[in-house]
DNA sequence: GCGACAG
DNA sequence: ATCTTGTCGC
């Protein structure tokens, strides 16, 4: 078992912060198992032998949470799967992983096939206590896995994020003082993905290491899942299952 | 007190 | 995340 069982509803706060400091002990962000930029890209694009990479993504249901897991491999869609939980603990941001966690690794689970990456919609290291949803189920489920976010949680950009970049630009995110990390240690990137000639700029995406990956490699990852759209390929699939799976 | 704040 | 139609543009 990579990580704690998930929390009961009534955990203290305290609880739940030591639980991320476990998970982050655990966690790995350096290259150890994920798959190279160049294997995804054959994965979601394809190719032979790819390995497995799957996108998971969230929806709500009232109280339930619904998340969905889509693996890719050779270019193709290869299962789905949905699982349902109940929503105990509210939203509050740094422990979106006690609110959602028990539903992604449900779906995760219930794929028969193996995942070698998993592509997780939320922050990974991009986290105060570096223990995002996507570091939390990498640790939990044994497996490599990247966060995206659509949106920054903390972290300082190296550059303004104001005005328009290219496709294919990454910015890099220092740890700042509400980080457990050392001042200026690179968190995770920016991304560019996706960028129109059209006067509306697109945004970044925040791709961060979950697990056994490192900052660098999780950024070119995060480039090599797009197809066409802003967020990784087998993410925005996942989006789609988890709001049918609503329906 | 003020501002920030994944989904 | 979610409540929600049309509309501008490639």
């Amino acid at each position: 078992m990579g990580a704690p069982a998930w929390p009961d509803a009534d955990a203290d706060h305290e609880d739940l912060l030591a639980i991320q400091h476990r998970v982050a002990e655990r966690a790995v962000f350096e290259d150890a198992g994920a798959p190279t930029p160049t294997a995804v890209e054959r994965a979601v694009h394809g190719g032979r032998n790819s390995p497995v990479v799957v996108g998971v993504d969230q929806a709500f249901d009232g109280d339930d949470a619904v998340s969905a897991a889509v693996a890719m491999a050779d270019g193709r869609v290869i299962e789905r799967a949905t699982a349902e939980r109940e929503t105990t603990i509210p939203y509050i941001p740094g422990l979106l992983s006690f609110r959602e966690g028990p539903a992604v690794e449900a779906a995760i689970e219930a794929l028969t096939v193996e995942p070698d990456l998993l592509l997780i919609d939320g922050s990974g290291r991009i986290h105060y206590r570096q223990a995002g949803l996507a570091t939390h189920i990498g640790v939990a489920v044994e497996t490599p896995a990247v966060g995206v976010a659509k949106a920054l949680l903390c972290g300082r950009p190296r550059e303004s994020l104001a005005g328009r970049r290219p496709a294919g630009v990454q910015i890099p995110i220092e740890a700042d003082d509400e980080v457990t990390a050392p001042e200026g240690t690179i968190v995770g990137h920016a991304v560019q993905t996706r960028q129109f000639d059209s006067p509306r700029a697109i945004n970044p995406v925040f791709v961060s290491p979950g697990h056994r990956v490192g900052h660098r490699r999780a950024a070119r990852i995060g480039l090599a899942a797009c197809d066409g759209y802003k967020l990784p390929e087998p993410i925005r699939l996942a989006d789609h299952a988890a709001g049918r799976a609503t329906e």
